[in-house]
DNA sequence: TAGTTAAGGTCAAAGAAAGTCAAAACAAAA
DNA sequence: TTTTGTTTTGACTTTCTTTGACCTTAACTA
């Protein structure tokens, strides 16, 4: 692998957490074992606007790189709805949730369909209830929260 | 043999585990010992997207030629994998079927992230085993099989 | 405040792949 | 034996990466 993905996937790892990190230039091309110049070539070419992020820096003394993914209104949307379901819900309500972000284009086709068929009552089946729609709200959630993550 | 049906086979041989190899094409070129644009020439005549495949590529330092198999046959290779889960499965498990099969271009990234949510310990968590493994099972199949009927 | 030091930024040249295209060579068909 | 289609080759192009010299900005210190 070429060295200008190597550090591509470094920030990467920095940003996992919370989509935010701060570097020093030097110190990181140092520890990689690079030019301090190419990691400005790695971040015009992938952290760019059009690729979601934000880029901040300063220079002289204390100076830094802070790179931060954008989550667009996208993400609070799609929280919004995580945290109006509560603790349990049924097919019906997952059912309009998710035909109501597709509407919005929230979501995408295919996961709409994804998340359709994971929390219908046929995948459900072998669940009573209450338990059944307390995992149905925990996998809606969790859908909803991987596609957030993602920031798309 | 002429040399393009040999590299033709080479190819294909590389294909063989999973539908899916990555090349240097000038270092192909020279271990079988023909100028690199002839690469281009077998590729563009015989590994088309006619014939069934997806071919990615980048120039530049650390460059390569992607080639996979695009099931025009997905949904039997999805239905495989659907029929191979059997009544219950693990994180792990799920896991494993989920990145193979993005690996494999038969799940999206988006569809992938989706599965691994729904599919997670975390999400199932209210439920012992061995009922949570019979859920995800039911829950991941149900994903898969979404995605075959829109023949996605 | 002036000068020094410690950051980060810019840009262009050189290097490393892959892509294109058309001519030449070969093979198959008519 | 033309004609037509397929392979082989190589010169030239485009894209992406690496490197380094030089520039700008901020903080600190005398």
């Amino acid at each position: 692998m070429n060295m200008s993905n190597e550090i591509a996937n470094m920030i990467l790892r920095m940003l996992e957490n919370d989509g935010f990190t701060e570097i020093q230039r030097n110190e990181l091309a140092q520890t990689i074992g690079c030019v301090p110049s190419q990691i400005n070539y790695v971040i015009s070419s992938r952290f760019t606007p059009e690729h979601g992020y934000i880029v901040e820096s300063r220079r002289g003394g204390g100076g830094y790189v802070r790179i931060s993914r954008v989550s667009y209104d996208k993400g609070s949307a799609l929280m919004h709805v995580v945290n109006s379901i509560g603790i349990a819900a049924d097919e019906a309500t997952c059912r309009a949730h998710i035909s109501n972000l597709n509407y919005q284009n929230l979501l995408s086709d295919e996961v709409s369909v994804a998340a359709l068929a994971a929390t219908s009552d046929k995948c459900l089946r072998e669940l009573n209830l209450p338990m059944r729609d307390i995992i149905r709200a925990s996998v809606f959630k969790n859908i909803l929260l991987s596609t957030v993550k993602k920031g798309r």
